[in-house]
DNA sequence: GCGACAG
DNA sequence: ATCTTGTCGC
């Protein structure tokens, strides 16, 4: 069953709500994944006081270059970047906190068709099922590209949780509704600086996500995919032409 | 009615 | 998200 074409979408948010309900029943939150040899990290950055809406899409060659070690700094620079690609349009739709895909999914599937590398596991900036509803911008887009995909937010949406530890991989489960689902984990994925909150978007379990984002971990907070991503998207970059690596 | 609220 | 100077810390 095709899904309707997002560049149609004009919903009004009663619309576009009762749109999610009907599509988070077809997230899976099982592994379900390809053999892994790309990663792709996506992340959508503004212009003009929000007017254009710049996605920005980075895949990077799994597994990286060195193996055998533990440390994330001894593995400094061993993701690499394959291909990396920008799309910009008019922004469609105001920030609506539980709606964001709706204004970030559109421009992002333009940026995919631009990828002559496809990834078998794509990393988002925002959250999986870890929404209202469980159909966070994450689930969205897997669900859109028929892909695994994995949320990792900066901040919280929806859920309750404990602090977790100061140590880098402590984590806490994200807990949300009367039944109390545990719909993701809140990650120290640094010593000293506020938590990421990671969950599962499509075909790819809890577990599972945590694992892969902390393999993608380095120095910094952000995991390699999201991390270069919002390099790209955000102004850092300027005109940061697509290009092709290798 | 009163907060909360991804990017 | 974006607008923005200085400032704290490794």
């Amino acid at each position: 069953m095709p899904l309707t074409p997002l560049h149609d979408w004009n919903l009004t948010p009663r619309e576009a709500i009762a749109l999610q309900r009907r599509l988070a029943g077809r997230v899976e939150r099982a592994d379900r994944l390809a053999p892994v040899r790309h990663i792709a990290g996506v992340d959508i950055g503004f212009e003009q006081r929000g007017e254009i809406t710049r996605a920005a899409v980075v895949v990077l060659a799994w597994p990286p270059g060195k193996l055998g070690e533990f440390e994330p700094e001894a593995l400094e620079g061993t993701l690499e970047t394959v291909e990396q690609v920008v799309h910009r349009e008019p922004s469609r739709m105001p920030y609506i906190p539980g709606l964001l895909s709706f204004r970030e999914v559109p421009a992002t599937l333009a940026a995919f068709d631009k990828l002559t590398v496809w990834p078998e596991l794509v990393m988002v900036d925002g959250q999986g099922i870890a929404h209202p509803r469980r159909l966070g911008v994450a689930s969205h887009l897997g669900l859109w590209l028929d892909l695994p995909t994995i949320g990792v937010a900066k901040s919280r949406l929806c859920g309750r949780h404990g602090e977790p530890g100061p140590a880098r991989g402590d984590w806490e489960p994200l807990i949300d509704g009367p039944d109390d689902e545990v719909i993701g984990a809140v990650l120290r994925s640094r010593v000293g600086v506020k938590p990421l909150f990671v969950s599962p978007g499509h075909r790819v379990s809890l577990p599972s996500a945590l694992d892969w984002v902390a393999a993608c971990l380095r120095r910094t907070k952000l995991p390699e995919p999201t991390r270069l991503a919002d390099r790209l998207a955000s102004g850092s970059d300027p005109e940061a032409s697509p290009r092709i690596i290798q």
